[in-house]
DNA sequence: CATGAATGAGAATTCATTCAT
DNA sequence: CATGAATGAATTCTCATTCAT
């Protein structure tokens, strides 16, 4: 996370622009899947031409890759900010997890978008263009852990192991949320929470 | 899962074909995507004529469906044993969760198309038709919670979230597998197994 | 009409056999149509396997042109016997009218699949191989009215225009027949039958 | 017939091509006929790339809709104002069926096509689409002839059977022509029109 | 800037036919 | 004799992209 804004150069409208066209883009990918979401669908949306979209993108994939890159930057924009405000590892930790679950249960569309792209979207060659992101978010995660080890809050654990299991099962819960129509996402997400405790704290506290 | 075979009235060689069909779409979509897994794709794989797989399966449609419907009766069998040899809830929870992983990190592109179908496979009218295949599953792990917790092996939680938790917990790792080129599953099954004991154990035992 | 039979040289079986897919055939044509009668559609009809239409014909064209060759044939010979029962002009007109709707009138399926084929078959070079049948029918009429305008009993017309018109007028009634569910094809035949004597009579009889 | 027209909104060119595309389909299926006239076949004959013709129309199936309920008002138009035109029963029967017959004679390929398409464009379902036009023809002469009886022009006849009868014929000469390589229509129709004024008027006037 | 129009590549599927068994 | 299996050609349709206006 964290790309950077592609934006220089552009004048304003043409911002707008691909802000409409990505946002119409979001809810097709997210209600009619990856697979279905032609430009056609996308255009219809946006009430706007086809050819619109190949104007103010280089393509479809320019397309689907800004509105995962947009998405990823204001996640993280959203968790980092909570995650700071916490001085202890394990706060660190439940703020991390927490904002995330809270950021995308607020925006569901993107999420179910951004998903869908993530895992589907292959270049030419047939490679992942998405493959590594989560990688630096698990090295993200891996310091906090490491610091409250060393700082004995946490039992001790591989950090970098615990921070992957945590990141993905988050991830998990919220393929759970994203796919059945009656999962309550907080809910689960203090379950998640309270389960990371337990497995994170010291046995003898 | 526990899906029956549909075996019957096919002749031998029908069979065989049918098995080399969906061997070849495995790979196909394991390498290239759903999304790019066209039949022209599967019958290059299958060094054989587009038609013969018309020939064979109804359409693509069934082609895929079986294929996910084999993966999942192969796993539940494989699954299946190794619980019900287990005599604890703890010792059923981590064969379930350690079979799984096991079975799937040894049929790497069965896992990866089945996943790739069923979460990208749509119906015409766009309902998911594998969604409910994961709510059974959670169901039965539930079951053994609940006794687990009934026996008191577990501390006092409530089976439903718990499963739902560990399952997905297990699907987020599959999918770190599944992208990075470095993941070590057997490890990280061990520390994701380690995880789930310290969650659910009682904490002054 | 009175085309020869074609049965020398095949076997009882084979006569069988070919008599039994000619009117699955039949009913094929006359339920789905022309365009959607493959053969496939005729072999399930037939219960027997595709392979076997391609052994006992020459291809789907020799089926087709067999049925309708024979649907000509028996046609003809239910109409030719009453025809020439009659001793009069008149007579023999209403009975050519007369009989040919009553049979096709018995052998719906028959006359719609024939009409179909008729009207729809055409060689690779885009010539229709029944085109000319019906002028023979024509020239068969043309010589009975032609007798009865000599014998005195029709007033004086052109015979071969008039038997083209009450040969056309049969043909398209039988056409808002074939298609009209709520068609009396025996009323309309009668007045189809006053009609033609009013105008062909003479006028101060 | 008297469909009403659906080129709101199309712009001039759209209209143009759309004009230009159903008139390569009216020769491409009286050339080939029905069966044999796919886009592909369309499409060359109108010198244009096959997804020009998915562009401008929804399908196959509206083109051919299209195509037909044009040649409906366009015939029904020509032939409407030469019916008004008559005061007399007598004048109006002669009126429709001549000027059916002359307009038919005038297109010979939007005819061809017309009534390929009528006797075997079947819905998905196996219905017919056009099967009811014909209904109305004959509802609008019945009244035609009614009157005629009622003002004792014509000898009592059942209008609708006569109706019937009438439009059949005209058809079923429609047929021959349509065939034949050498039928004259003109002269064909004037033998009609005799026909049937010596079967509808009075036997002693 | 925007777009209607056009297109070629590729999708799934159907079909008549051939052939080894 | 009969047939299951296979195939290549053809069908309709969708799609991302280009281009002149």
């Amino acid at each position: 996370m964290g790309t950077e804004n592609e934006s220089r150069g552009r004048t304003f409208i043409e911002q707008a622009r691909r802000a409409q066209i990505i946002a119409a883009a979001t809810d097709t990918v997210a209600e009619i899947g990856y697979a279905n979401a032609s430009l056609s669908q996308i255009a219809a949306r946006a009430k706007v031409s086809k050819s619109v979209i190949s104007y103010h993108f280089e393509g479809k994939d320019e397309l689907l890759k800004e509105l995962v890159t947009q998405f990823f930057t204001d996640t993280w924009a959203y968790m980092e900010e909570r995650i700071l405000a916490e001085p202890t590892a394990t706060g660190q930790v439940r703020a991390w997890v927490g904002s995330q679950l809270a950021y995308f249960g607020a925006h569901r569309n993107g999420f179910l978008a951004m998903a869908d792209i993530v895992s589907n979207h292959r270049e030419p060659d047939g490679s992942r263009p998405f493959a590594e992101a989560s990688r630096e978010e698990v090295d993200g995660m891996a310091e906090i852990i490491k610091a409250g080890v060393e700082s004995g809050e946490f039992r001790v654990v591989d950090p970098h192991s615990v921070a992957s299991i945590i990141i993905l099962c988050a991830e998990g819960l919220l393929g759970g949320w994203a796919w059945g129509e009656s999962f309550d996402l907080d809910a689960q997400t203090e379950v998640l929470l309270d389960f990371i405790d337990h497995a994170l704290r010291k046995e003898h506290p």
